[in-house]
DNA sequence: ACTAGTCCCGAAAACGTTTTCGTGTTGAAA
DNA sequence: TTTCAACACGAAAACGTTTTCGGGACTAGT
């Protein structure tokens, strides 16, 4: 078990001075082609690699994002993080990941522990907490300090900052008007409370697709669904008290469940009612029937991201420059399966 | 954007020296309750906040882990990752996630990067190809030099190091026996190519079943699967070529396929034929019929994995005690679902 | 008045780098 | 012989901490 060498190790062995072992492994011309071959080769014998946290201590960057995410175990999460892990790999870049669990505290004390020194910059999409108390101090705290912040998918508009979403207003408009399409009138909604911002948007969305067609909205046909444990009687009474033709939920959990619950009572899926789900997941994939749903691209989305958050940091190299601030929409399409006639 | 203030900042403006500084802040005795109280206001009005960095080089320990996994889509990769994440949080550590996309290469260049003073230690399960190849050396090296590892889920045998498995044997046979217990004898496996750790174990677990209760071997029931993209057809010879009574699937992709694939044959699950996946994922859970899987409780072996590591670490601070390797085995349960009879 | 002890505080080293600047040696030109 | 580059290298500062050690100032005890 030998510790790691260093430069101070190298310049006792072979008998001169620290800046000579470190110019010598950097190649420079200040030293002659004699010590410079000595050192290196004693310096690849040893298997000499230089100490990171001393180098982020000296260049003052850590070569280190931080993505934050309210929940890991969701595959539409997990997609952004590969997403960013490729280009922040590519770029020298290494990603730290952290947590909220929908926690607003832990959003916070994550931030507050990485920001000094450990991280260059944050990527993050909101705790459903945070959006619900409108807080956001601990991000324009960061921002103020001149690390860079790049907010996806769940963002807000009280921070100035890079973001990366897709229009979930104009995917949920789209989802919609691809049941009209079909001839259904009588199209149901399964979605999130208000306070969830893609939630409402993709709730404005489906209101918006049939007030331009000329259908009535019908607030029977929308359920909110808050707590995330227990909504299949919800949906039940959705579907047993109203002739539903279709139903558009906006994500994979409620989409599936309403599937099931639908064929619970009897009803099948596509033929007496069409099933449009959002987010493309491996639930949507391989449901029986597998879910017609509204793809988001998570990993392009992370990548974007990832891409922003790093041009933000090679340009910070230079002298101040004009902050500019981004938002990337990212396009969204509409996958065809078997829940939808 | 005022930059963070450092110790040097502070004793600067109020005339006193870093070290007072520091110590004023760690509430030193050695300070007068006077300049102490000074400090600490001013420290606070400029919201002080040690740099991460400086601590880390000072101490030789950076509080941060490495986790390195094949897939961050896999759901059990993601719940393991929740569950290192909860303890190491819990201790003060982060963690960094790094993904070798079952490369080999990435794997050791992920390792000789993060080994150099970023990370204190390693949680990791090892990607395809390493386990192809059988090259390990990377992670000897970073052993060797007094870097704790822990393995989980795709370990190997050639390197001492602290270990969390199931015994993915054991679960496999009692998965099989649970089928042959309700009468079956024609029971099919789906499994991966004999290199992958766990495949190769879970297929002894089937075989072992089947001898202990007198039922011989049938090659061609067995189906080794190697390209993940495109096996369906395999899937279809397997139940069209015998009368399988049941399939024991080594994942949860294997078995919700199976599902389809036997549906689409105009079998019913689990009328005509019974199947048992393995991980309790999301598909298993929302899959129609519902999947009957082993569960493999992710957020504890990645607790446990976080766990040791912590462990470790903190008793390497004392002097050199007796380095003592443990391999942990995580129980798993049979989850009773609707695709078995 | 001298010593001993207490109380506060600062200097400096250490962690491992990189880089600027200074300096001693050599050889050649004047 | 003197002067000046060119060359090869070392000292030291810097990044931001923590901690050990030493010492000055004051108080109290003989």
């Amino acid at each position: 078990m030998r510790r790691k060498v260093t430069l101070k190790q190298i310049a006792k062995e072979l008998d001169v001075s620290i800046s000579t072992v470190s110019k010598s492994l950097r190649n420079s011309l200040e030293i002659s082609e004699d010590t410079r071959q000595k050192v290196q080769a004693f310096a690849k014998l040893y298997n000499y690699k230089p100490n990171n946290i001393a180098l982020s201590l000296k260049n003052r960057k850590s070569k280190t994002i931080c993505i934050i995410i309210p929940e890991i175990i969701h595959h539409f999460f997990a997609t952004v993080i590969s997403g960013v892990e490729h280009i922040a790999n590519a770029s020298g870049y290494n990603v730290i990941v952290c947590l909220s669990d929908e926690s607003f505290d832990k959003e916070v004390i994550n931030m507050e522990m990485l920001a000094n020194g450990s991280i260059d910059g944050f990527i993050m999409s909101l705790s459903k907490e945070t959006q619900q108390k409108r807080d956001f101090h601990h991000i324009t705290e960061v921002i103020n300090q001149g690390m860079p912040v790049v907010m996806f998918d769940r963002v807000t508009n009280d921070i100035l900052c890079d973001k990366v979403i897709i229009d979930d207003n104009l995917a949920a408009f789209n989802a919609t008007q691809y049941l009209i399409d079909k001839g259904f009138k009588k199209i149901g909604l399964i979605t999130t409370v208000d306070y969830v911002s893609v939630g409402k948007l993709r709730t404005e969305g489906y209101c918006s697709a049939l007030a331009s067609n000329d259908i009535k909205i019908n607030e029977n046909l929308i359920i909110k669904i808050e707590d995330t444990d227990n909504f299949d009687g919800q949906i039940e009474t959705l579907i047993q008290k109203n002739e539903l033709e279709a139903i558009f939920a906006v994500n994979e959990i409620f989409a599936v469940t309403a599937i099931k619950v639908a064929t619970r009572l009897g009803k099948n899926v596509p033929n007496d009612i069409s099933i449009i789900g959002f987010t493309d997941g491996i639930i949507s994939k391989y449901s029986s029937p597998s879910i017609t749903t509204v793809s988001q691209n998570g990993v392009k989305m992370g990548e974007k991201a990832a891409k922003m958050l790093i041009d933000k940091l090679e340009i910070n190299e230079d002298e101040d420059y004009e902050e500019q601030y981004k938002t990337e929409v990212i396009e969204t399409d509409l996958v065809e399966r078997e829940s939808t006639f």
